[in-house]
DNA sequence: GCCGTTTTCGGCCCGACTGTTTTCAGTCG
């Protein structure tokens, strides 16, 4: 059983506990350890079979016993239990905003009411407002977020459409007199790959105008709440966005508050309660009694928990905190480290540019090297080259490379060859060997047996003359699911035999995702940060690859294009080590 | 249900907003 389905069974479990009245305390511990496998970076099936679980944080006898009772039966009987009672509807109707457990409860119990189709009715039938302690208007609001479509399924972002919108509030919102301080917050700040919603925070002696003002702009489509402290609006993309305003002396505690994770918040409590303490987006307190005493730093924070200042990527509760308490936190690689990019195309696949033009779109940004690596054939739609034009481009790379080379700039030969069913590449051997650098993927393998699809991933690992595999999972965030792969294996494959991981830096890929990135770093496997641009503009999705790999703790060391071109070649494997210079084209 | 330089039992993170209440519950983040 997969990590996921594990994770959303003790969802689940939790949830059906909730409706159920079960202890708080209780339905947290199943929330958190369905969190906990749902980012675990290795198979929990594995796990459990050598008797690990528990070394998870937040997994104790009692959930380890529930997961070995899953795996062995294929469900739960606290789980059976609870759905006898409730049907799954009743978690469905959870989900709608304003409707949590007591209400769901009630409308079933009193109404009759088991599904989100089934309360759309009973809004329409004005039957919701009859019970007690509901009204006109909960009953119109459950209506409105039904006919939105919003119930259940929540709206997800891609992180640079959120970016982009959340500069430019800050923008506006600094602009106001009153303002002192304006950021991005929340899972935005912590740069995840997809937002559920944008929180910014801002600092002001009088918060009412800075309110109004964000409730007011011309992008606002609708206001959903507007109080003395915060805001919280719709835009017309349907993005919600949560404004928090502060005074400007608990700036360092609100921007922390704000920008979570929950989880790491909630273990910074932890920690601060052991100090006698009560932590707030208002201060500290003593738990006694007694005001709170605001920070105006985030450092200031951290400091008085004796904890370095931690990096808002690395906020998740995995293990940042007991690093910060050592001194041990990674310095995380930036954007300005990158010297180089791996993984690009031109118009002699899909690319929408020449070599030259993506050469200079990379000079533009400041890097000294570029592969151009086209699709080989198997890509489909004749886009893709046979052996016959992968030579003819690597000699049109390197007539466009001669004139650059002055400037000291690497525009080098390559190809994204596909990895085949069964493992086989999509070229022959002698003209990958001839290329300066060799990305290997997989196409359209979505459905195919994960045991077959990692025997041919880790084949093209072992393959003398692959650097690097390129988006392993082959995930799109905007709604097509991860290929079903082993990434344990193939990283375990990598570290072996030498071969680099992909970043990818495209923000509907970022793919390794975080999780696996760490582990591979774990394993001793090295990482490229690439954009797989089809554009000279695509090399900007930089950043976001970047993002991505500081979530998964990378320093610069980790990533191989923080290195010259000269300079990464030590990093290679042995059948790719050109010697001691770069390799020169005759 | 988890967990232990306060505890193997008794704690467990905190506050804002809305709607429905005339002092608060439910929901949300």
């Amino acid at each position: 059983m997969r990590n996921a389905e594990i994770a959303d069974l003790f969802d689940l479990l939790a949830s059906l506990s909730e409706l159920d009245g079960a202890v708080v305390y209780k339905v947290i511990a199943y929330r958190k350890a369905a969190e906990r496998f749902r980012s675990a970076p290795e198979s929990i099936e594995r796990m459990a079979a050598e008797g690990r679980l528990t070394e998870l944080a937040d997994i104790g006898g009692t959930i380890a016993a529930k997961v070995d009772e899953l795996l062995a039966s294929g469900t739960m009987a606290a789980l059976e239990k609870l759905r006898a009672v409730y049907p799954d509807g009743l978690v469905a109707m959870m989900q709608v905003p304003g409707v949590g457990p007591k209400t769901a409860k009630r409308l079933y119990s009193e109404l009759g009411v088991d599904s989100t189709e089934a309360l759309k009715a009973a809004c329409e039938a004005g039957h919701v407002r009859e019970l007690k302690g509901l009204g006109e208007k909960k009953e119109a609001g459950i209506l409105e977020a039904l006919q939105a479509g919003g119930g259940p399924r929540k709206h997800v972002i891609l992180l640079d459409h959120a970016l982009e919108r959340a500069e430019s509030l800050v923008a506006m919102l600094r602009a106001e007199p009153g303002c002192v301080a304006a950021e991005i917050a929340g899972s935005l700040r912590r740069r995840k790959e997809t937002i559920g919603d944008v929180d910014l925070v801002a600092a002001s002696d009088d918060p009412a105008p800075l309110l109004q003002r964000f409730a007011e702009h011309p992008g606002v489509q609708d206001v959903t709440a507007l109080g003395d402290a915060k805001a919280s609006v719709v835009l017309h993309d349907g993005m919600q966005v949560d404004l928090r305003v502060i005074e400007p002396a608990q700036w360092g505690s609100l921007l922390q508050h704000f920008t979570g994770s929950k989880a790491h918040n909630v273990a910074l409590r932890e920690r601060a309660r052991s100090q006698g303490l009560s932590l707030s987006e208002h201060g500290f307190a003593p738990i006694a009694g007694g005001d709170a005493v605001p920070c105006a730093t985030e450092e200031e924070v951290y400091g008085q928990l004796g904890l370095q200042w931690i990096p808002p990527e690395l906020r998740e509760n995995q293990g940042e905190l007991e690093a910060a308490a050592n001194d041990a936190l990674p310095v995380l690689v930036t954007l300005a480290e990158l010297q180089g990019d791996v993984h690009a195309h031109s118009d002699a696949s899909d690319g929408h540019a020449t070599p030259r033009e993506m050469a200079e779109a990379a000079i533009a940004r400041g890097l000294s090297y570029l592969t151009i690596t086209d699709h080989s054939k198997a890509v489909g739609m004749g886009i893709g080259l046979d052996a016959d034009k992968t030579v003819a481009n690597m000699k049109l790379v390197q007539k466009a490379a001669k004139p650059l080379r002055s400037k000291g700039f690497y525009l080098l030969t390559g190809i994204e060859v596909d990895i085949m069913p069964g493992g086989l590449l999509d070229l022959p051997d002698e003209v990958l060997a001839e290329l300066d650098w060799v990305v290997a993927s997989a196409h359209g393998r979505r459905g195919q047996d994960r045991d077959a699809l990692t025997a041919s991933m880790i084949a093209a690992a072992e393959h003398p003359s692959v650097d690097v595999i390129a988006h392993p999972t082959g995930r799109l965030l905007d709604g097509r699911e991860p290929y079903d792969l082993d990434v344990e294996a193939l990283i375990e494959a990598c570290a072996r035999t030498g071969t680099f991981l992909e970043v990818n830096a495209n923000p509907k890929r970022l793919d390794l995702r975080p999780e696996h990135v760490r582990a591979a770093i774990a394993a001793g496997v090295k990482i490229c940060i690439s954009s797989d641009a089809h554009h000279p503009d695509g090399i900007d999705v930089l950043r976001y690859g970047v993002d991505c790999a500081r979530r998964g703790w990378a320093t610069a060391d980790d990533i191989v294009n923080t290195r010259s071109w000269p300079d990464l070649q030590a990093l290679r494997k042995p059948t790719r080590h050109f010697g001691p210079g770069p390799k020169m084209s005759p």
